[in-house]
DNA sequence: TCCCGAAGTTCGATTTAAATG
DNA sequence: GCATTTAAATCGAACTTCGGG
């Protein structure tokens, strides 16, 4: 590896010089042209490339970002790394990328491994979590800028990113009642996952504005395991004990996209067609949702645009620490959207 | 942060003696436990943590190694991303994720900023390949270790895993062919991506070998397009085409999952159903293939094991270069799976 | 005083060479 | 010579300080 004592030695001038001009330091400033050009070209000839870990040692920057996934199979969270990594790339950081499989001690040891990496910031995908975590002490120990996305967390020094829930499932039930349906069976999700509650208020609000009656027989919980792919199963047997049940429902609204996808397995399986005798609505879109046979009416959560925004929080972060100004945490609550695809019509 | 020296001062020792007992170095063989004890007891209470770029500055190794893929949200990477974190997690490396999009432009960038940080290696996720890259060079030029999963290079010291596309093939069409299909219809993949010519190899062998004809007019190229998600819009208009000309076919086999989730469409759209008219197979097994409503038969590429493959390779030739050995390229060929679900039966 | 450039210190650890009893 | 410990050099860049013109 070539440093810049050789690139020095080429150009005829001191290290010194050559740092100055190659990173355009204030005291660059009187350097000649004609210097800079040769140590310029020097640096070039020799194709140097100045040592990272060097360069961080003094001045402490790594231009990393750990990026903490709780489980990266769950469909969610691509688009959001992909999100994560198109805004990283902008700003000529790179991301370190972990999979704490929702498992305590993975995310203990990864912390500590990105935290010893001097992470710059931390950004954290936390939507199918089962860990009641504590990254808000560990990151404020640590003083390092923090954003979470598909969780709030109240207080602290930790940002957020999430999308509206209680928006989101409004849209949803909104568009099954104007489509004229009455009898609408719900799939709620389990109870410490933070999406859960939020979404059965918006539709709790709509059903009280607009007098829908929701039949207590047609609600079921989602039992919720470690495993995000488990809402298809449980998709699927909720609603054939919805079905075996023999209370009738025209429309069926699952708490996201894989538990609509049991749904309409199941539904399916028992001879019923959707959307023409039940119609059934998810919530995510995640990537396969339009490739299904009848493709999923959903409400999209805008993942990659979480995944920036998260960026942009942290970068912000980043720049105030070092311009030593305090900057409180930010809460971003972005909105969903409706999607309208071929499981949803009007009841006949 | 608390260096080694504070930890030196605090016990009564020198830096390095400190050194020596933390690292277990080789010449810490004498000295006695007592000495070792109170080292071992002040690095605690200090929490000491040591500065991983100054040690990377000495002795060169970073634990970090460089992840290369190609297109993020084809499906087909998460599950070998999983594989490749679960891998170098037991190895105490960490991955720098990051995303080429195809583009030359950040295939160059991404590598000059993954040999800047020093990567101990290279695992580069070559799936839906559109450049003519030249790892090669670049690897052997920074002598890094280097693993591409996807795509066998012929020469160099690039290793290799990837799937048996010619046997995964024969699978398919044995399994069609065994269920009594004797028209069946093919979508080959694009010309360019380099598991299309072996597929189309098994398939052709086997054809021979069992006396199977097959229709010229039943088989179509699919156009190919930066995007891996473009196969499904693909394998639905190349299937209508297929259905407009009128020729019978009993089975299709499509070039991947993508392709067939666009084929099962487009022939529902056609009002034929599957599996009962024509039975429908891909290749690949992404995650979502079972969730389809009428769930996928298909032949399953080892995902998790190729990533984790890749990994074992890739350390085995950085353990190589600190032992100065010579380790010349592997090229690991796995078995894919063929998955018998609902998109297949016999023909009537 | 202003401009230009170099010498030397610093970052935090590892490691060589050497000094003790 | 052996067991035990350490001073000092080193890794490569950044930056402070200083000197000459």
């Amino acid at each position: 590896m070539v440093t810049i004592r050789e690139v020095a030695k080429e150009s005829g001038f001191s290290s010194t010089t050559v740092s100055f001009v190659l990173n355009n330091a204030p005291l660059a400033r009187y350097i000649p042209d004609a210097t800079k050009n040769r140590i310029r070209r020097a640096a070039h000839k020799l194709r140097y490339r100045p040592n990272v870990f060097a360069r961080t040692l003094r001045n402490q920057r790594t231009r990393t970002v750990g990026v903490m996934v709780f489980d990266m199979t769950d469909p969610y969270c691509t688009p959001i790394l992909r999100g994560i990594e198109c805004a990283l790339y902008q700003a000529s950081f790179l991301p370190i990328l972990t999979d704490v499989h929702n498992e305590r001690c993975r995310f203990e040891r990864y912390l500590e491994m990105l935290l010893d990496r001097r992470a710059e910031a931390l950004i954290v995908v936390a939507n199918w979590l089962f860990l009641n975590i504590d990254v808000l002490g560990d990151s404020k120990k640590n003083n390092i800028p923090t954003a979470m996305i598909g969780r709030e967390l109240q207080a602290g020094s930790v940002s957020s990113v999430i999308v509206d829930n209680e928006v989101g499932a409004q849209a949803a039930i909104e568009h099954l009642f104007s489509l004229g349906h009455r009898q609408i069976a719900f799939l709620r999700g389990p109870r410490h996952i933070a999406d859960t509650a939020p979404r059965w208020n918006g539709i709790r609000n709509f059903a009280k504005a607009h007098g829908l009656q929701i039949d207590a027989d047609l609600v079921l919980d989602l039992p919720g395991s470690g495993n995000p792919l488990s809402g298809f199963e449980a998709g699927c047997s909720l609603t054939e004990e919805l079905v075996r049940r023999k209370r009738q429902f025209t429309a069926l609204m699952a708490f996201d996209d894989m538990t609509a996808f049991g749904a309409i397995r199941a539904l399916t399986n028992c001879g019923i067609r959707v959307p023409e005798q039940v119609s059934v609505i998810g919530f995510d879109d995640i990537a396969h949702s339009s490739l299904l046979t009848s493709a999923l009416t959903t409400v999209r959560q805008p993942m990659p645009e979480m995944g920036a925004i998260a960026v942009s929080i942290v970068a912000e972060g980043i720049s105030a620490l070092h311009e030593k100004r305090r900057l409180s945490a930010m809460h971003r609550k972005l909105l969903p959207q409706l999607v309208v695809r071929d499981s949803t019509c009007s009841p006949l």
